[in-house]
Order: C-alpha cells, then sequence, then structure tokens
DNA sequence: CGGGAAACAGACTGTATGGTCTGGTTGGTA
DNA sequence: TACCAACCAGACCATACAGTCTGTTTCCCG
C-alpha cells in the first residue's frame, strides 16, 4: 500500500537507529534494516542512494533530535532561576532525573558508532557531530561565563573544558553502563558532576 | 622465513591494533590486517582460528598492557606523598601530562570498538573489558576511601562513581577529541578533572 | 477516466570477505 | 641424516552483502 510519503521512510530510520544503536553502524546489513522495518530492498532504495546514505540520515535526525532536546532542557533549566550558576546545575539535575528512562531507550549514543567508523565520508557525516556537541558547549559556556561574572570562579578554571565535559561524562557514561550492563551509572556519574558543579560554582543545595 | 613463534604473531597484532583503533573492528578485514602486518593467509590463521578470536586476543592484550599502565601510574603517583588526597590527584595529573602522546598514539580506545559492536560473544570478550574497568574503580576507590578517613568529604558523595569518572573521561575525552578531531581535549579534560579534585578532596596546590 | 509519477515488492548480480585446503620451508630432535 | 611438527604461503571456496532491475500498485492530475 504506497502513498504515506514519509511514513515507511521513518519506520525504516527508527528501525536502522536501534540496530545500529545495539550493533554499530559497519555490523548493521541493510537486509536486516529491511526485514526489521517490514519494508523491502526496493523501498529502503527509493528512500536511500545507499547505505552511507542512511547513515547520513541518521545522524542528522539524531544530532537534531539531540539539539531539541538540550534547547527543551535548557529552557526548563532557565526557568527555575535566574542565577546562571543554579541554571547549570538544574540543566544536570534534570537530565540526571530522567537518566534512567535515556539509558533504558538507548543502549548507547549513535555519535560513537559512527565517529568510530568513518568508512563513511570523513567530512560529510560528521558535520552535524560537531554542530551538535559544539551547540553543547556554548549553550553551558554562556551560562557559566555569566556565573563567572556574578560571583568568583577559580581563576584557572577552563570554562570551555568544564562545559564539554558534560557532553564527555554523557559519552563516557553509556560506554561504562553499557561495559557493565548497569544502566544505574548514568545516573550516578550525572549526579556526581552535578555535585562537582555545584562545589566549584559554589551553589549551595537548597532544602 | 618461519621459526621465530610469536613474532609473526605480534606484528599481526600490533597492525589489527591500528586498524581497529581506526576504523573500528567491524570495518577491519583480515585482509587489510594480513596487508598491513605484510603477513599471509595461512600465517593468520595458524595464530587465530577466526576473526573473533583475533578480537578476543586485542582486547585481553589492550586490557592487559591498560592495566599495567595503571600499576604503573599508580605506583608514581603513590611515590609523591603519603596523602592518598594527593595521591590521587597526582595519579590524574601524570595521565594529564602524557596526554598529547597518549592521543598521538591512539585516536581512540579498542574498549568502545567492541562494547559497540557485540558481534563477538557477548561475555567472553568483555570479561577483559570489565576486569579493567573494574581495577581501575578499586585501585582509585582505596584511595578515596582513605582520603575520606583523613578528612571529612562530603557526606553525600559517591565514591565508587567518583572512582569511576576517572574512567568515564578518558573514554568521553576519546570521543570528544576524535569528533573535533584535536587530540589537545583529552589533556584538557584530564586537567579539568584533576581540578576538580583538587577541590572535592581539599588538595591545595602546591607551590 | 486515462496516463504518469511516486511508492513499493522481490528476484537477481557482482564482489568483498571470512574461512579452508594443499603444499612447501624451517628448525629442533632422535 | 631422517623425520616430525610448527610455521607459513597463496590459491581456492561459500556466502553474505550492497546495490540493480523489472514489474506492480497506488495516487494525483488533467
Amino acid at each position: 500500500m504506497p502513498r504515506d510519503g514519509t511514513a515507511t521512510r521513518n519506520r525504516i530510520l527508527d528501525s536502522a537507529e536501534r540496530l545500529v544503536l545495539e550493533h554499530g553502524f559497519g555490523a548493521t546489513s541493510v537486509d536486516a534494516v529491511i526485514a526489521a522495518s517490514k519494508s523491502s530492498k526496493g523501498a529502503f532504495f527509493h528512500h536511500f542512494s545507499s547505505k552511507d546514505d542512511l547513515g547520513r540520515a541518521l545522524v542528522a535526525r539524531y544530532a537534531a533530535a539531540d539539539i531539541a532536546h538540550l534547547e527543551q532542557y535548557m529552557a526548563r533549566a532557565e526557568a527555575e532561576s535566574d542565577d546562571p550558576a543554579r541554571q547549570v546545575v538544574a540543566f544536570v539535575r534534570l537530565f540526571e532525573e530522567d537518566a534512567d528512562d535515556i539509558v533504558a531507550a538507548q543502549p548507547s549514543c549513535l555519535y560513537v558508532s559512527f565517529i568510530n567508523e568513518r568508512q563513511l565520508d570523513p567530512e560529510g557525516a560528521a558535520e552535524p557531530i560537531v554542530a551538535a556537541i559544539l551547540a553543547w558547549r556554548e549553550r553551558l559556556l554562556e551560562l557559566l561565563r555569566a556565573a563567572g561574572e556574578r560571583s568568583a570562579l577559580p581563576p584557572d578554571l577552563d570554562l570551555e573544558a568544564l562545559a564539554d565535559h558534560v557532553f564527555v561524562t554523557f559519552e563516557g557514561a553509556f560506554i561504562l553502563a553499557r561495559s557493565l550492563q548497569d544502566g544505574a551509572h548514568m545516573r550516578r556519574q550525572l549526579r556526581l558532576v552535578r555535585m562537582l558543579l555545584e562545589q566549584v560554582l559554589a551553589v549551595r543545595a537548597e532544602a
């Protein structure tokens, strides 16, 4: 039953994302994607010109969703307080609260699958990933800089590295949780980073 | 020219490690390994019963070297001071000092290639990885516990998570550095973690 | 209501890849 | 020296895979 436009395409993308998160991109065959999405060879290559094309679409969609999450959580964090330091802490805390759901829905992060297997065109596919990483850095860096203007922070503190450290913790925690087969590590690592942020930004926990 | 025993095997392992670190395990063909190691099909399958067998050997060797590094740096850190808090900080600082060399020698961490592509027997191959992660945790945890006995630490501080956070930072920083194609991020992330540790463990920087 | 294009289904193909097989070379040993 | 086993070389094989081709159904538009 044709005539739906993007419905089949999205089914393929959904199935492919699940499989790639589970087994990696290289270990995911298009036949497996076709079977999982209950489509066909014809449908697949109608919507995607090649497997690499699917990979690019996958990364683009994932990165877009990632940035959407960033903005969404950032908005919620900014609504909690006027103090940028508290906003940063709240931002991490919100992810901490949802950590179990996040890690249950995704056993890994799509980025690593494509960063570590660059058989796809080196520049093209990594571009949305770089954009997403920079978006996270910039959004957090604004808040950290603002926090530094309000109250004194350690003078040799690398604010850019601190901003990146949230992403670093996410990726590292995904690997830790997957290696030890215990999703609780995501929550614990985020909680730790939140507490370290509270200390370095001198944010007192409220009742 | 036969008659060397493990020389060929090690050449294969070295070449395979480089290729897998660069392209991932699934994207590395045994033909490519054979070509890179200047050996032959016969030699390869004489030393390894299958590609997965190579993978297991690769992980085992890598994890063993990883634990060796852990012990080596730990010994150097423990030689610097009697204060366990300072030892933890020194441990991270030593890696920080060598960060550029580490990331130059290895564009990534072997663990992620095998954690994210588990087409190899789920338990068998991951075992040395788990062992290495737990070794890092335990060694750091001893020091952190000892530090907690000497001076008061924040009561709700998750010491196990803090111990794991060093591994988490390593893995996350590898991904960040590779994504942004800038190896300096490893050093910066380690430096940041060292500073955060200094704060939470109340270790004053010395002249 | 007729044609054209988008949306599919599935048989088919060329090749890269993991793995096998036969044979040959070297070195230790009886 | 004869022999055996470890070590290796490379042709060969089976298949799994990405990608193609032909045909069919559905919808939209004139």
